[in-house]
DNA sequence: TTCTGGCACTTTATTGAAAAGAGTGCTAAT
DNA sequence: ATTAGCACTCTTTTCAATAAAGTGCCAGAA
């Protein structure tokens, strides 16, 4: 798209802006009104011809004001990059922080988090936890349920749980498995999860030919937690009501959108799709590949701990003419501070963890 | 309300069954035409007129058709504890066993039997899983997070799973812990957790001069993960694009309603009021109190264990022209299976776990 | 040159009236 | 008891006329 002159931009910022307060198409007269720049509506209208022409602003019929079309709305979203803080106040900080660092289990942070962003933005917060096999083992137990059926129970650095029934033959005993584990715990000692894996494939190639029993039975066993599925990525989503407040968006966009929440699959396409670079990405209308989305628009980070490994995202989702300053300000924030988050607590938790292992 | 004529019943059922395909005012010429009853639309107009003067059906304005009322819903909703099951094939009940029965954890078992009520309902599903404080306890066991954190890693008899962060001063061994655990087994054995609460309140009272250490501290960590808030019972909602289907549902109730979907507060409101007695359910608009509901129609039910105790509830949220034959008989049929596989559960599993423990 | 007031033009929104359509209630006849 | 017939009521559709909103462009001012 062509470059635009200093007061085009201008012009295309404040329609846009006052856009978004209304969701009606802006006028001359009414742009003429609200605009720093002291020109007539006459004038005015010359330079919303020329935004037209460009592509930025369309009206629905002559004797309707202009409304920035999609492309108006990315050019002014990309503009936004470079815009100061001027939203995110001392309060607004405090209460981000003070929901990633309460003492509660993750999964309640997560949405008190995803509520926040909805609250704040009018919009919906979608945030996924952080990926479970991105985190370094520092516990593994096994209990036994059945004859054939064993419980184990991981526990990460960052403290999080998960438990897994896993298929083992009656005759290896619990005690045989939780000394494998002490084993295991030396071999893939501060690596992710998701490396463990790979690393425990090659040590049993290896070392082949001195596979013992107890190798044999945590291979198996590793390989039933192995799927990387969906299952434990935690997605929340967030104040889907607001959705509702903006008569633009019709009953059926909704109705899709809101499929993509209700169905795990989709979202996660949707997160996927929308993490693809560093920093803050936005998203307007069918810059997002996934149709039910292409109406709306996407504000969007990802985070990751001191590895820089990207172990989550989280983002708003809501109608074109979002506020996109607060939005892209807020998750940008949100997105540092729980990076920050999860680096410290690797700082943190690790050496006493040692400590108890040795 | 009054009795109704057995012809007025048939053509309140009638009306009620165009009506619920068609969404739209029912008129003298179209019931005609679908009615079994060989009656000259003069005639139906008579019994119709008859009605509307009861309050069963109401006409938006003279030169419309006749809408069932709310009350018109209600009695042909009670006049289906006794239909015959007509829609219930034995290719569904086998879908829902299957569903029930599949060896998956239980939240996906939820999961699906919702999105399958839903399907089937073209309404909301909406499913409670078991409480886990009235299963019993089958395996307790202890793991040391760090100085004065440990993770208690609860596994009831039907192999759900739950995990605790406790506080544990650090002086307490993990050895020491795991071994009041076990004495905590045979106390509290067979009994609810939550009735195990209790149990072990008692049991502290009356031998108080022989309390030692471990008793001591075993209340304190029961006592932490005593409070049975709504965190450890999972409520899956499933189908709600469902309800943009009706146009009568406008905006407001629909976002109404989003909102009890999404706050777990509300919606454990709205499934608490809806299992007050024994049996399927039905709930036409105004019968339910939670005001965002009552737009709506609920058909529900209870589940629960052998004892009977209700563990659980399950039903449909959809607008008030649902299709009550389909959803009752759906409900009812799974609420059976489901209390019936917990039963089951309890029977098969619990001999075996008796050998291990011993 | 750049800006602006003025004005013709276009299109939607609003209003009102008339006609068409749908369904009823009542009455009289079967 | 049932029903055909018909007048009646209210909504929906249609059409025309007018008002309102906003534009594009031109001609003149700064």
């Amino acid at each position: 798209m062509k470059e635009l002159s200093e007061r085009s931009l201008t012009v295309l910022n404040d329609i846009v802006e006052i856009y978004t307060e209304t969701g009606l198409p802006v006028g001359s007269k009414a742009l003429c009104e609200k605009s720093q720049l002291n020109l007539s509506p006459a004038s005015l209208r010359n330079v919303m011809a020329d935004l037209e022409k460009n592509g930025y602003l369309a009206s629905p019929h002559t004797s309707a004001g202009r409304a920035p079309t999609e492309e108006g709305f990315r050019y002014y979203a990309k503009s936004l990059v470079s815009v100061e803080e001027d939203f995110l106040n001392e309060e607004i900080r405090k209460e981000i922080e003070k929901r990633i660092q309460e003492d509660k289990p993750l999964k309640e942070k997560i949405d008190s988090l995803s509520a926040f962003i909805s609250d704040m933005t009018s919009c919906t917060g979608v945030v996924t936890a952080p990926r479970f096999d991105m985190e370094t083992l520092d516990q593994l137990e096994f209990l036994r349920l059945s004859d054939d059926r064993v419980l184990a129970v991981l526990v990460t650095q960052s403290g999080e749980v998960e438990n897994r029934v896993v298929h083992v033959p009656s005759h290896i005993s619990i005690e045989k498995l939780n000394e494998s584990a002490k084993h295991l715990k030396d071999v893939v000692a501060g690596k992710t999860l998701s490396d463990a894996r790979v690393l425990m494939m090659q040590e049993l190639m290896e070392k082949k030919h001195q596979v013992d029993n107890m190798m044999k039975e945590m291979i198996e066993v590793a390989d039933e937690w192995a799927d990387p599925t969906d299952t434990d990525t935690a997605l929340v989503v967030a104040g889907t009501q607001n959705l509702f407040q903006y008569p633009e968006i019709v009953r059926d966009q909704l109705k899709g959108l809101f499929k993509v929440f209700e169905e795990k699959r989709l979202l996660m396409a949707l997160m996927n799709e929308v993490q693809k670079a560093e920093g803050v990405q936005i998203f307007v209308g069918a810059d997002c590949k996934l149709e039910e989305a292409s109406n709306f628009s996407v504000v969007s980070t990802s985070y990751g701990n001191k590895e820089k490994t990207i172990v989550g995202t989280l983002g708003v989702v809501g109608p074109m003419r979002m506020n996109y300053k607060k939005a892209v300000q807020l998750i940008d924030y949100t997105g540092k501070v729980l990076s920050k988050a999860l680096e410290s607590k690797d700082l943190e938790v690790a050496p006493e963890i040692q400590k108890e292992n040795v």
